[in-house]
DNA sequence: TGTGGAGCCTGCAGCAACTATAGGGTCAAG
DNA sequence: CTTGACCCTATAGTTGCTGCAGGCTCCACA
């Protein structure tokens, strides 16, 4: 493939993505159909390469392909006000603060059950109460 | 239903899940199956209503259904040997911390970029800005 | 010129953990 | 004794991939 085309192998390299999963994007319209080779083989220019680094980056940082959609759609409308991009963003801070202090109360209780055991006493295991209305 | 005894319906909302899924969870042992009713309705006790809760917690948290088994056997064997307590504990402490770390990570990164939106226009908005490569 | 192997193609099956639907039975209030 | 909310089972669909089968394309090396 040429220098200004990328075949799906190099553009799978070059975002640490799985060819799978970017014949998987494809299909549910979250990154565009390239054009294809003589050959029938799918060549992507750099406009992909930076929409597919988006989606990455995005699915790392825990956002749904759904809340992706959206940002990509508000990313394209430039002149419109980001308060639509700050909600979808503070929703999704807020939901990974929840789970870090639940998280914290869980491994206190691990650490205690832990701390019983060491001490040669049987732990009275408190972990569902943990997490217990 | 007596108030001795829920309803299923009465338990999912109880632990904010849906009917279809405490069946689920029944179906694949998670969830003991509870008695019945003289019309087959399904009739929980308070046991049930903890043990759900914190099953769901546990999702919520990123526990896999597996994980979870463990916990609860970890929970509900608490006259087992010592050794086999810590082991146990210590490797949900583990992987707990490593959770943690990883959501704290993320949440900083989120961070970062909710605290650069300055309510502009989508042309200079920070989070798409940080999102792309 | 041809051949080997890496890489590409489509389509479909499967995974975890639900979620929804169809088609029916139960229960309590009015 | 009907009505509507609730329950039952069984089965199929969802999300976000991942892997496979069976076949085509490309290019370097002999």
């Amino acid at each position: 493939m040429s220098a200004q085309h990328l075949a799906i192998g190099d553009l799978a390299r070059g975002t640490a993505t799985q060819v799978g999963t970017i014949r998987y994007y494809e299909r549910i319209g979250l990154l565009p159909a390239p054009g294809r080779t003589a050959g029938n083989y799918r060549a992507y220019g750099p406009g992909h390469l930076s929409r597919l680094s988006f989606i990455r980056r995005s699915r790392d940082l825990g956002f749904s392909i759904e809340q992706i959609r959206a940002l990509l759609d508000l990313a394209d409308q430039r002149d419109r006000p980001c308060e639509a991009v700050d909600a979808i963003a503070r929703a999704h801070r807020d939901e990974v603060d929840r789970k870090i202090a639940d998280l914290r109360a869980l491994r206190g209780e691990l650490d205690g059950m832990i701390a019983g055991c060491h001490s040669g006493s049987i732990a009275e295991c408190r972990i569902i109460e943990t997490l217990s209305p």
